[in-house]
DNA sequence: CTTAATGGTATACAGACGTATACTTTGCTG
DNA sequence: CAGCAAAGTATACGTCTGTATACCATTAAG
């Protein structure tokens, strides 16, 4: 059947499993990890019986996975779009980064489970995580590569650093949700550790001398 | 009283507290959060009497905070200590981040759950581990400023690079413990961050230009 | 030696939990 | 409209949990 509405759609009213995966968010973000919800505990929240959670889900490992799905869904698709648009070098990460945090604000629920349950308990969780983030770094490494911007490194080396990087970002929304009034620092400082992060690696990759060069003029300065 | 051996002697007889301590760690670490643990379910583990959790904690926010306690003060002790054996420039970033693979190595778990705690629903929990890192990160920077190490940095910015770099290398302990036959890879990857990142900012804090040219460089060279 | 506190145990109970079974409602499809 | 599967509900039962109360054992102090 697969009636009313499974999937995130707006002005249409909320299937059950709907319920079930906004009610596993909004307690696991205030509480606890989300297998350490219980059945009943999420019924009650989303204002359904107990019995219903098992007409969507098997256990909660499942719906754990389910809630996972969903996150990666909202937040790849409109990274993909920014993609798609491709903007120039200057702006390319401070796009994505803004990108990434905006969506932090309009999901601050589901993006502070999605870094708690990068090192949760559950390993398909954690995975299935990883496998995002993965894939985020991978499309932000091909950017940067397509302009450009890291001359000198190689694919592992990128892959590497951008995984690095995402997750450095997504812990940063965290503190971008809980201090409001710092955000305009948080997301300069993030920039900034990007930055440094690659031109050193393209310093250190490129022309090594170069780099010990620039700690000793920095040092004689004044 | 304080009988037996409530802190972390070896050799004698563990107490009561200990063994819950203990118990605690092995649980979290292989099934769920610290505060998801269950009383009952601690005593079991421990071989002792439901009741006698009581006897040393209030609730599991206390028996928490005590774990991530015991933690603090097993990983900064050999940090301080090799803290006062100032190392040489070159060695000192490699030397801190292989005790601290080695404290990993010696309690996986207690590794385990501090990390996963950093993101786990208890306020109290996730401040004091953060202030552990502050102080690591707040001890690295002093050394690294001593050693003129990262001249051009100054105290806040060195500060913020010093806990990312600090709470990178938590997260690549993770890995570190999960295979173990790519240990030297991870050792390798970590350290060159950390180098990366420091050349990076000092590059671009120092003589932003220079940055510019190296990227330039790097683009018509081969 | 008494005493009092501390650490550990035994028993007990009320409530919450997971889930099985059976029933009712909903909404699509022929 | 009939029928049927999916979604949701009601009730029920055994298990586990947190914790209260009361009872030993050990030890340090008077």
């Amino acid at each position: 059947m697969t009636s009313r509405n499974d999937r995130g759609d707006t002005k249409t009213a909320p299937s059950g499993r709907q319920k079930l995966l906004c009610a596993a968010l909004k307690l696991a973000a205030r509480s606890r990890s989300l297998q350490a919800l219980g059945v009943r505990e999420l019924g009650r929240e989303a204002g359904l019986n107990p019995n219903t959670f098992y007409r969507h889900f098997t256990d909660l490992d499942d719906l754990s996975m389910a809630v996972i799905e969903e996150l990666s869904r909202d937040l790849r698709q409109p990274l993909q779009a920014l993609r798609r648009s491709i903007v120039s070098r200057e702006e390319n990460v401070v796009r994505t980064v803004e990108l990434v945090f905006d969506f932090a604000k309009r999901n601050p629920d589901a993006m502070l489970v999605g870094v708690r349950e990068l090192y949760g308990a559950s390993p398909k969780v954690r995975e299935a995580l990883r496998e995002m983030i993965r894939a985020v770094a991978g499309d932000l490494a091909d950017d940067m590569h397509v302009m450009q911007m890291t001359p000198g490194l190689d694919d592992r080396t990128m892959r590497e650093l951008a995984e690095v990087v995402v997750v450095q970002v997504f812990h940063s929304t965290l503190d971008y949700l809980e201090h409001p009034q710092r955000r305009d620092d948080i997301l300069r400082q993030v920039v900034q550790f990007i930055n440094a992060l690659f031109v050193g690696a393209i310093a250190l990759r490129t022309n090594a001398p170069v780099a010990k060069n620039l700690v000793s003029q920095a040092l004689k300065k004044p």
